[in-house]
DNA sequence: ATCATGCTTTACGTTTACGTAAGCGTCAAT
DNA sequence: ATTGACGCTTACGTAAACGTAAAGCATGAT
């Protein structure tokens, strides 16, 4: 308050978080986050000993933790998230980087398909279900 | 040929398959078909001491493995592909697998949403490495 | 008769993704 | 000056999902 601006007002080029006040936003752990770093997906700034997380961090621990939402591993999760922050850099570098993105669309449009025939399937054994029940109550 | 009928042509009812086949039909190592039945996710019938699959069990290791590509752990497997099996059973029994149902359905579709976003995004990456491919190649 | 093939069990090894202390530094508040 | 709150590193522990020998039966072919 001391100079007119509220705590939670903060000039956005600013904007930096702790590492327990990310964990308690996503729900996970000081441990995890820290694991992250040890395997290179995160490089937060270091003030002292004392991580700091800017914006381009939170988005990618974000990312990281869709990416284990969709059942990939860590080492998978680095290649994808890598993608994002890619430089143009050259030809060769480009055309990988095409080969990647096809490779994981593929997998996930198979993903996408096994998802919809499970949810169709569940949706029969809910019905059967509901039937049993039916059948049981107006007994 | 002895029947009449051909060797890949048997009676329905008495179809069965060794383990080998199986792990060749799905792309899996017997020990990874062995485990499964450790964890009871599996039940083929023992001829002495070997194993003999039935259209059942077949179609359970395919519920698995398609979990498995979802990304969920055998645990939780093992709960989705019991659903399939139940018997009809008592109320209780009923609302249980309904409410189970309605989780996985919710999780299902959180994932379809995760999917879907990074769909997008692979795309918009995409897009922009096409752009510095046409720029270095114009160049 | 023995050899290869296919199956079996038992059991220790491995990787991934963290959990869980243990022990210490730092800073603000009481 | 001590107490928390918060953070740090180091390091051993663990559950999941198999891999990988090792060693042995059974059976059909040579």
């Amino acid at each position: 308050m001391i100079d007119g601006v509220h705590n939670d007002q903060v000039a956005l080029e600013t904007q930096t978080w702790s590492i327990a006040e990310l964990a308690a936003e996503y729900d996970v752990t000081l441990r995890t986050i820290r694991f992250y770093e040890d395997r290179g997906l995160l490089n937060p700034e270091r003030r002292g000993t004392v991580r700091v997380y800017h914006p381009r961090d939170r988005v990618r621990l974000g990312l990281i933790l869709r990416g284990k939402r969709l059942g990939f591993s860590l080492d998978e999760i680095a290649t994808i998230v890598d993608m994002y922050d890619a430089e143009p850099g050259e030809e060769g570098q480009l055309v990988y980087l095409l080969n990647q993105i096809g490779t994981r669309r593929a997998e996930l449009e198979q993903r996408r398909r096994d998802i919809d025939e499970t949810l169709r399937e569940l949706a029969e054994v809910e019905h059967r279900c509901q039937t049993d029940l039916q059948a049981l109550r107006t007994r």
